[in-house]
DNA sequence: ACGTAAACGAGACGGTACGTCTAGTCTTCAG
DNA sequence: CTGAAGACTAGACGTACCGTCTCGTTTACGT
């Protein structure tokens, strides 16, 4: 369950309160004091727990973040699959309003920039955040474009991937630089926009 | 000149040498040791400067490291206009392409890094970073699409901000987070995506 | 005036006013914070005058503080002499329990700490202080012995500096020990026991 | 052992080491740079120590001092009674001519300076320092003028405590403010003073 | 049921950097 | 050229955390 990669202590007799105690601390302390202000002594003394009791089973503080937001994605069942309705521009602009309402939610916000930070900061730890939380949610919004291409609505030879990118990528990053106002409005016409393209079409749209 | 928005101390007396002094160094050092080990008193002594000299003119790590960018790209004499050649889809790429060689060199890469997630934890600071850097350089890119429009290779009524976020916001986010290699053929997809849109079209074009 | 022994400025056009404010605040200063926490900056401040202003004119924080006893010793007409009724023995001990009462005003007894403690451990000021304060009320004192030397209460080969040290001394030294409470019938007692010495005596005493 | 008086950190795991490094350290350090220079940051660097050691037994600067010249005293077994050679005034200057001896020693004279004047400032300080350092030492100086008492040498009515001040205040005073030099004769002379009074004696004595 | 070995809470340790304060020097400007 | 103002280099202050290292105290196995 740990980020950490090497020899592990025995973790057989690793306490689950301790454990759970350490991930709900770093994730209240860094929706409260900010990241900047988060500190490995200051989450030790909310969970009641001694530090090496995180030392030994995290090798840094990202990794404790990273963690706690795993067991908050499991705890809550995972990420369900992205709703089919048939209509993929109004499925598209329904999740990403709502992955707005998210990204503007103050008890979301802080926590997940302090966890990109991390990421952005440590390869090591931007690998396993691609295998364990991003690959998964990336294979559901691949499942949708799938179906869409089933049903005639994207061409079979999309690139999946860059389509992806191209629909969730300006959003997370005028949230992540704050280039501007985050809305769902916003959201709709970006939907549009990449399903559309940006230059004028020959046939009638939608 | 300086992020800083409150009273200042007596600015006509300001030593402009040690500003530069502690810009320069603020930019060396952070490509040298990274970010997280960047340190205000590593930055004194590496300019030759009294620690109070930082905090008298910069309110925090992360403004200093901005001015230091803002006086990189004024002392390179300010961003240069984007190539217009004609054909919208061959100048993108072209300047993807660079921006692609740009995050991939570990010169720049990390000072921008670590520029980027402080902007992302300090509001005040993102709001300087869109007036004096981000603004600036979106109008370029604007001035380009508009260009185009007037050729008729993009719709007049497009919203220009949206497009700008189609085009380079995957690519900054695959950077950002690490979501993948950063290669100048993704860079390409990326801007085929944009331009054509994910659906398929009815008629051929360009 | 100053303690500064080197080659001075030009004296000639010193501003007096900065003077004296200088080492009003000083004075004052002392008082209010206590010598620890007494600081140029403050002065200078309190004065409302240049930092550059005292270091112009004195060589260091204790010399302010001797200039400004010195000042005040002499705006108050320096010391008169000691009182000579008859009775060396009543004479010192109204002197001493004067000294006492002077002792124990906090008005007075911060500000004498703090010019001790800079003559304990400046040689150079010490020197001054000799000169300029003690030896001037010292010669006080031995008058008055000389007075009783005349009138027989003493005998003629008295050493009077030794005398002085014996009936002053131990005042001085519980005062800035705080070896136990500094009463007016403390200081009695040590008239006394300088006048009668220790020993037992053969005659009748006083 | 420490000076701190409130509730104490875990003294159980002091490390003792630590502490006679930091006192050592401290001790060489007020001999070699002064009062005035030495610092908190220097003793932890020279004592090899984190600057939170100190800061986690000792109260003050100060504070460390005084704990300094404790174990210096304590290392060397404590001070020994007074010699008794049946002459009181043999034994008297000869224990004050060895007390020149060592204030006139540089490598006890800076620090004790240090140590009287922070005791001078210091009332918290100064209660400590008579408990364990000057009481103990002023018994063991009564010890011997009780001596005397039952010999005879000394009036058995005699107030002790002004006696020793009498005796040993002039010297301290002379030395701590430098009023003169501070030579073996003085300190007979005072004795001699002290024990005869400075009023003539009716009979010759001794 | 009992030893034993590990993980645990606690927290002292040597350090680094923080942001503030003061020292003493240097520069600018008004009079 | 003086004195006031204040920016400058330098470095100590006392605090907060870092990551490591004991301490005793649970806790849960393997006997």
């Amino acid at each position: 369950m740990s980020t950490g990669s090497g020899t592990s202590p025995n973790a057989a007799r690793r306490s689950d309160a301790s454990r759970r105690a350490i991930l709900r601390a770093a994730f209240d302390l860094v929706g409260e004091v900010g990241y900047a202000k988060l500190s490995i002594e200051g989450i030790a003394a909310r969970a009641g727990v001694g530090k090496q009791t995180i030392y030994r089973w995290w090798p840094s503080k990202g990794a404790v973040l990273f963690d706690a937001f795993l067991m908050l994605s499991e705890d809550s069942g995972g990420s369900p699959a992205l709703p089919d309705t048939g209509d993929l521009r109004a499925d598209l602009v329904a999740v990403l309003r709502a992955t707005v309402e998210e990204l503007n939610d103050p008890r979301y916000d802080e926590p997940m920039r302090a966890l990109n930070t991390e990421i952005a900061h440590d390869p090591e730890l931007a690998r396993t955040y691609l295998q364990r939380l991003e690959r998964p949610m990336r294979e559901l919004k691949k499942d949708r474009l799938r179906s869409a291409q089933r049903a005639g609505e994207l061409p079979s030879d999309l690139d999946l991937d860059v389509a992806v990118d191209l629909i969730w990528g300006p959003l997370l990053n005028r949230w992540m630089l704050r280039g501007g106002e985050l809305t769902g409005d916003y959201a709709e016409r970006v939907v549009v926009a990449a399903l559309d393209g940006l230059r004028p079409r020959g046939g009638a749209v939608g």
